[in-house]
DNA sequence: ATGAATTTGATTGTTTTTGATTGAAAATGA
DNA sequence: TCATTTTCAATCAAAAACAATCAAATTCAT
């Protein structure tokens, strides 16, 4: 692979997900280690990207959408170790379910060589599950641009034909009362019937999601366990209700 | 082989595959690697490519994603000829399927802003399709690594939901005797399900397509339109099997 | 046809790029 | 905090690509 191909690979994957891991790079490029080193040097001095330990992210300056790019790349750090977390309870031979979302996404470097099957409505998802060789069936349906989901009918059709070990699923918010919740009803009502096709059922949320509720509940707090890192809130009242697994490392 | 073909053809490389190294461009010419230098040094004076360690590049400020209207015009590829007049056929209210394949991925850019329902099996698709707003089904299913393309029998049933107005499906061979063949079996059974579910059918190829066989048959000449490019091969005899538009602009 | 001019392909030694290695630095986990 | 793991920067040898050169082949003009 020739340099400049190589370097528009890495900016078009900066760009995609704001932050990439050169784990990552060399897995979709089959460059050296070295090689991507030198490269995100360059693409560094040339003002392109943001060198970081471990990888490289976005300009602050060039993240066009304030909003949305803050959203995922604000907690990336708590995410990660979320997904760290997550992705050591999946074993050989596992079939499970990957929602869409950032948290889920992270999840995937650490599953590599794993010899599992993963289930997605996470679009974003399927360049580094190929990367990483990792065999992979997709929902079928409405693609939501938005959120590069799969959803509707047609999905849910499609998920009747599986069943799962375990699934990974993300929320917006999370209630005593209120149970889980997330904006869109579509997309909620893919993860009520993932969590219906699945043997284990993991939630995946950071702190900012905790007393939060919205539009659509797809599950009562009862119905999955919740993997989430250290922060103020006492999590103690919703151990009552479901088993809470607080990532503090 | 005369310089000035060679030349065309390097520029066409280069044009097609954004970089190439210099070992393809030999493979591709049958001229040796001090021709090739002097070809891209030459190309390199009049400002038509870059030069690169191992091969050349577009220039920059054409490597930005062409717009539409100026790709449209005079030096189109034969694949975007193909496209282009592949688009001109949709219209408002179509509901169309797109196979995987780059032919029908260049038809994407010519579809913006008609008011239509795209189903696809590509996912490389799906960012362009996203990116011209266009609402877009994806098949759901396994995803074959190698082709970016989802296969199986959860594509086959999800594609039993779906009735198109009209599809356009790419292949490897166009025989007289052997129809339309494609090397994948699997592949093959998504283009077959499809022309069912379709009102009109389109083959897109261009003529290095004619006269191949491949593995697997997903089709008889006499159950599709073909569009193609012109080309020096003869095809009134396929003209009295099927309708064969040859592009022309 | 003959000789000059051009183009081509092979060869040479040089430069650039690459990937592996190593010890230092940083992040991680207890 | 300290031990462990991960990432980093620097270095080096191998591989790939390069520029320069030259002889053979081809083309061209006369």
């Amino acid at each position: 692979m020739l340099t400049p191909e190589r370097q528009q690979r890495i900016l078009q994957s900066v760009k995609k997900h704001h932050t990439v891991k050169i784990k990552d790079l060399v897995d979709e490029t089959g460059s050296s280690e070295s090689t991507i080193r030198r490269d995100l040097d360059q693409l560094e001095e040339k003002g392109l990207l943001q060198r970081v330990h471990g990888g490289a992210s976005m300009l602050q300056a060039a993240s066009e959408e304030p909003s949305m790019g803050e959203k995922s790349t604000k907690n990336a750090s708590e995410k990660e170790k979320i997904a760290s977390y997550a992705a050591s309870l999946v074993k050989d031979g596992d079939c499970l379910f990957l929602d869409a979302g950032s948290t889920t996404y992270a999840m995937i470097s650490h599953l590599q060589q794993k010899d599992i099957i993963v289930v997605t409505n996470g679009l974003n998802h399927l360049d580094l599950l190929s990367d990483h060789q990792i065999k992979t069936y997709v929902l079928g349906g409405l693609v939501k641009h938005r959120t590069r989901a799969v959803v509707g009918t047609g999905a849910l059709q499609t998920l009747n034909q599986y069943r799962f070990d375990k699934c990974f699923v993300g929320t917006n918010g999370i209630h005593m009362e209120d149970g889980y919740t997330t904006p869109d009803p579509e997309e909620a009502a893919i993860k009520r019937a993932v969590l219906q096709h699945s043997r284990q059922r993991y939630i995946l949320a950071d702190h900012t999601k905790f007393e939060q509720v919205a539009f659509s509940k797809f599950a009562e707090l009862e119905e999955a366990e919740i993997i989430t890192n250290q922060h103020d809130l006492n999590v103690d009242l919703y151990k009552e209700k479901t088993i809470v697994k607080v990532v503090t490392t």
